[in-house]
DNA sequence: AATGAATGAGGGTTCATTCAT
DNA sequence: CATGAATGAACCCTCATTCAT
């Protein structure tokens, strides 16, 4: 049922072994971009023969689709933290800006990925996962909203499509703020660089103006 | 003191093959990606020979920059637009989103260049002129913001940074929606296709829950 | 310690092909000029491919030098045989004079090699080479005079700095006469073919020349 | 009769451009050896257009011929001065030094030629040239010493021939010496940076040295 | 005579991929 | 399963030369 990039061999060597060339990978794509990336650079840098690293994926596209997708997964285990616990609407958007800020703070490099899945034509080999994800997003969204106006916390008028849109904006330019420069200077610039470290004040001021946009 | 990627000779040529070349080169850029994109193959799809294109542009970096640099100019000088006309701060709000949009419907391909921009370390080159582009933004949203609540018809106790960020995401995230099919998708399945393509109808709606937010 | 210019795949591959690439790189670059030779042909005339060239030497630079170098320690291994046996002075300056033509009979190209380095700006990369080989021949040059004044075979008030540069300019004009036409032709015009092809009478008359000269 | 490398056209400029086109090409070719000096970039820092360049000389080699072609006429004429005043050998030899010496000093990038001649498979086409300067040399060897030996200042047993080759070597290598680094530093580690830099000493000590040789 | 834009073959170099060991 | 040498198409770029103005 899932999609898989990796060879099976990729499944049989050691976790250490697997981490680091996914690790290496990451950074390599992350830092120089799809196209400045090399595979044999890869291969050095995680100490594995090119050989070895053609028997675990089978090109360079592969390579970089496998670590999207890995990205991906991530981001949906991560994405169901919000429906964990109880709680209002507010305290569920609240764990979304969270999530997203933790999420972004630990993998950086992924966000700087999904820059160059828009670019380069790649985007069409994991249009599977990406629908995947995005629908994990909107479950997310619209539960969240769905129990909110059941529990009268937004109003009753709400434009629900352009709602997620705007939730959904904050969240993705929050993590490209949070991981590519071009992105977190414009943020900086307009919030300066203290709050974009203050993941309270962040969420709080996001919550705040959002809360008169939708109750 | 304007920032030139071409060389002088480009300015010599006529206006026509001028414009082929960058259209050209535009498209390629912006569908294949700055590292799977050809100077050789603009060449000939622009009709002329490599060393003319290189007469006219002494490098792959150079010609990218200098088209991020053309899209920067038209950016600024269509954003100029909003403040053309008096009106309220609703006024020009929609003003600035129908600006945003009809760029975007006009030079789609100029918008994917941006997230070119943001992978592949070519941004330190043009830092200055981002960084002019995003100042003449942040201008417009901070006198429209100013003239509205001298108005009053922006509430007192607005959150202005976040305020400012908030829209810009709405103004980016709209551009990246007609433009990057990855970006498109998102708005889709959260606003359907017909939205996307009903500039006064998306606008209305932002406006509409903006107004909520802000006054 | 020592300078190596190739890469460490190049020691492991056979002698026989290691020949091969050296001898015909050494015969393009020393026919040809550094500028009008192609690294492309010499990898086609040694029957393998850029890549593995470039497996080897990191670039053109770096192949021409690794030659150079090649040169340099064939010629200081063979410039050793000058003090292997006892001798007088003479017998010895007679050695080096063979020495010195029997290694520009065998590698003709090298020294045409050593005039490329002169132009192109090349030398300063091999700056240490070059002056380890110049001290080697000083050294020759030193310990002969040295010891031919101790045993009374040299005039007592010899101007040894001259001596010692009007032997380096006839072993080094002796050798570029063999190597490089633009030289023969002078070589010939003076003393006849039949003389450069004659290593006992050409050195035999270096000698009178040179005993007058210093004894 | 004169081997002309230059088009009619440039023999009609004015003195003061012809002047300024073989300058500066004389300093390209001299610093940058032949294959790495660019016509275009000559033409540039000459002043005068691409077309024009081409107007004078028909190809890159026919202008490089051209400057030796010219180098060797000034040598020539210089070397015509030797034989100006009577003398003794000796004073026509120390005169012949003075010549190599000055000429060297004035034109430091003629002998930069020279050596790009002997590579680059450029000699062939002035073979005539090259023949005519060193017939002129041998003759001005030949007839120095015709008339030493009639005056009874050279010995009676001499081997002319290899006299004439001893003192070419000289000439020639004093000359590289004062032009190539790579030949200067080889002078200089035998003989001081002063010596090179002191004519009247320098030469003194090479005609004391040939004196014993000779006489 | 003078200009310099235009040409495109050919240069050095890279790198995704294969395959013999 | 692992290795890394080998491959060669394709890249970016240069420059001698031409020719319309």
């Amino acid at each position: 049922m899932k999609t898989e990039f990796h060879k099976e061999t990729f499944s049989k060597i050691s976790e250490e072994k697997r981490d680091r060339v996914l690790t290496t990978a990451i950074s390599e794509f992350a830092n120089l971009g799809y196209g400045a990336t090399s595979i044999n650079t890869i291969a050095k840098k995680a100490g594995i023969s090119i050989g070895s690293l053609y028997s675990y994926f089978e090109s360079k596209e592969h390579l970089f689709l496998a670590l999207v997708e890995k990205g991906y997964e991530l981001l949906e285990r991560a994405i169901q933290d919000v429906h964990a616990e109880e709680g209002t609407f507010w305290e569920k958007l609240e764990r979304l800006f969270y999530v997203a800020y933790d999420y972004s703070k630990k993998h950086p490099d992924m966000n700087k990925l999904y820059l160059n899945l828009a670019n380069e034509n790649l985007a069409p080999m994991i249009e599977k996962s990406t629908e995947r994800l995005e629908q994990c997003f909107q479950e997310v969204y619209a539960t969240m909203i769905r129990e909110g106006l059941e529990k009268g916390e937004l109003s009753k008028d709400l434009d629900i499509p352009m709602a997620m849109f705007t939730i959904d904006n904050l969240v993705v330019m929050l993590q490209f703020s949070l991981s590519a420069d071009y992105f977190r200077r414009r943020f900086v610039q307009m919030l300066g660089e203290d709050v974009l470290e203050d993941k309270e004040e962040l969420t709080r001021r996001l919550l705040e103006l959002l809360r008169k946009a939708l109750s």
